[in-house]
DNA sequence: CGTGCTTGAGACGTTTACGTCTCACCCGGG
DNA sequence: CCCGGGTGAGACGTAAACGTCTCAAGCACG
């Protein structure tokens, strides 16, 4: 009977991403809790954001974490990150859109992420894996780009759930351009 | 001393796109115009949403347009509708994001400027010029992730303006792996 | 130089969501 | 069986943003 916290966070994530004006009311009801029982347990607004930000960087960290990024070669890196981060996808597009959280200071967690993920494409530029000619920094955020639309394609239905990696993985590291290798 | 529209509007879709639940006094700060003005050329915050979404509306079916799609191979027209995006990337971004506009029902406009690009990748399937194991429809979602992210990576400073085309279409064509050819 | 239109600033009442609280209910454990 | 912690529904006062209005000031144009 006891509220599951976690199921609380992501619901919330998946409807604040699609709407940010949404109502305390409106993010209990999408939760399937009352709106006492959300106050319960996030004392408010503020309060659920940050919440969802903690639980996104902690998820982003743990999928960093076990990616390895260090490990193998950048490209089987690079696909091990995005396979880690399937199960987080909708919070991590919620962090990614919701840069509201970062009005005044930039933030710590997330500045670690960044260079955690430049990093792991600087080594794939100086080991000869991956072009040149596009920055790590845009690198990273394109990747981020992809997870968020990917995150929503398959909610939205528009894609199938189970390509997830495959869609990410494919056109970043191939390019839609058919190519004559392979 | 007339205010102009659109110049308020990109401001406010610059604005939103970081924090939706900017309030419509920090709207019209950011406009560089009192709430009062605000109100006199948008009846509330609804209708400044509405004016949005037209705007941008209007200008995306612009850029499909001048980038006739149906001409030259389906990479040169992808190429002309990135460079035909650009000057509006901040208003599409604001649309990508602000799913909200369409919670009850699909919006008719969105659909159309969905099928028209999604045609252009099914075009460049069929003429063997793009993979085939990547659907037209991620494609399409895939290439609003990266428009947006661009938009965003720019207003941020964290890599050049000047760069946003070649950014897009060199990631989206060739993808981030060194290729052998070329 | 004067008239008229548009603006910025601010006051005002209204609406809306917030956060707190109470109370009846239900489920699980002792 | 009963007891207690957690819950949903709803009432309530509060805070914040909304939308409207007034008024003085500035610029444009005749």
């Amino acid at each position: 009977m006891t509220v599951d916290r976690d199921r609380v966070l992501r619901s919330a994530a998946a409807l604040l991403t699609r709407k940010a004006t949404a109502t305390m009311d409106e993010v209990a009801k999408a939760a399937g809790i009352g709106r006492a029982t959300l106050h319960r347990h996030f004392a408010g607004r503020d309060a659920l954001i940050k919440a969802l930000e903690e639980l996104g960087l902690r998820e982003l960290d743990a999928a960093l974490d076990a990616a390895r990024l260090d490990e193998d070669t950048a490209t089987e890196a690079l696909r091990r990150l995005i396979a880690e981060s399937e199960s987080a996808a909708g919070l991590f597009a919620f962090l990614i859109t919701e840069n509201q959280l970062f009005e005044d200071q930039q933030n710590e967690g997330w500045d670690r992420v960044d260079a955690r993920i430049a990093a792991l494409f600087r080594r794939g530029q100086e080991s000869g894996e991956f072009r040149i000619d596009l920055g790590p920094a845009w690198l990273t955020d394109a990747l981020y780009g992809l997870v968020t639309s990917a995150a929503w394609s398959i909610q939205d239905g528009r894609t199938a759930g189970n390509d997830y990696q495959h869609m990410i993985v494919e056109l970043l590291l191939g390019g839609v351009r058919r190519s004559v290798e392979k």
